[in-house]
DNA sequence: TATATTTAGTTAGTAAAACAATTATTATCT
DNA sequence: AGATAATAATTGTTTTACTAACTAAATATA
């Protein structure tokens, strides 16, 4: 293989995770849409974190949805707007909330929930596990490259 | 292989691929920082496709950077007014421009470019070029998996 | 030719991302 | 205890994504 070709490979490389990235959120985002949920991918994320964890802080939601303190601020704020969940004090610490989802928030992560898997399998058909593994051991590979100070 | 891994495999995947493409934005921004370079790396993005092939129309370059054309008119705009490019009337089509470098332009690119290959090396580090096209591969496969109507 | 449709680009509004700076509270350290 | 540092969350600013609505120009069609 000649450099030129090395240098090909990796020149792409970069485009095409993103593009995928966005494709991936694109589709996913009109699911949402076409099933009338009026909420963003973004808002999902942290919908379907608490789900699974309820009851966390502010900053633990950024660390699990790879988002900053800001970023889950405003999308809280939108949230509590749309009455999916609540910030309730933290009586221990008094810096802290404790984002909680509502009936009304759990009631919409039922109902998204189905068309998940179906998402997934329209996204990833024709890929076996033993490809999306290899794929995501690259990916990690170089987040992990960047990653280091 | 229990249905259960392969759910796992599966519900994990989409947050890798977005971790990885935010990590590689975040570092390569944070690379135009160090080096004073008062851009951005969707601004990059744009700039990079020029120097490949200048004098491209703005649908032109939103379907390359894989933007839309709103993006692209604020990020010519943005440009525009930093001097890297300019808007040259179509002469054959007036609802059309040739974006074009400036020699400014032309500038950044040539001294950028030489810490795009560091950062490749840094990203790419401990892949080799198969796993780099089997990376690519599953990608484009999940992209063309969504892509269809 | 006249009308309709398509295309290139812009503008406006909301949501989100990154970053820095700020406030309020808690923890640490003499 | 009192000063200092660290932490949780917010606010402000710039940029990008997406949608929709819009202008102007080119193309298709009747």
């Amino acid at each position: 293989m000649t450099v030129d070709v090395l240098q090909q490979t990796e020149y792409m490389t970069g485009f095409i995770i993103e593009r995928s990235s966005k494709k991936m959120k694109q589709s996913f985002q009109q699911v949402l849409k076409d099933h009338d949920f009026n909420i963003t991918v973004d808002q999902w994320v942290v919908l379907q974190e608490l789900n699974q964890s309820n009851g966390q802080g502010q900053i633990e939601l950024a660390s699990k949805t790879f988002k900053d303190a800001p970023t889950i601020t405003r999308i809280i704020d939108i949230l509590c707007k749309k009455a999916y969940v609540e910030r309730i004090p933290n009586p221990t610490d008094r810096r802290r909330f404790k984002i909680c989802l509502t009936k009304h928030g759990e009631q919409l992560v039922s109902q998204v929930m189905p068309h998940i898997h179906a998402f997934r399998q329209k996204a990833y058909a024709g890929l076996n596990h033993k490809q999306l593994e290899q794929l995501k051991t690259a990916l990690n590979h170089i987040f992990e490259n960047l990653n280091t100070i």
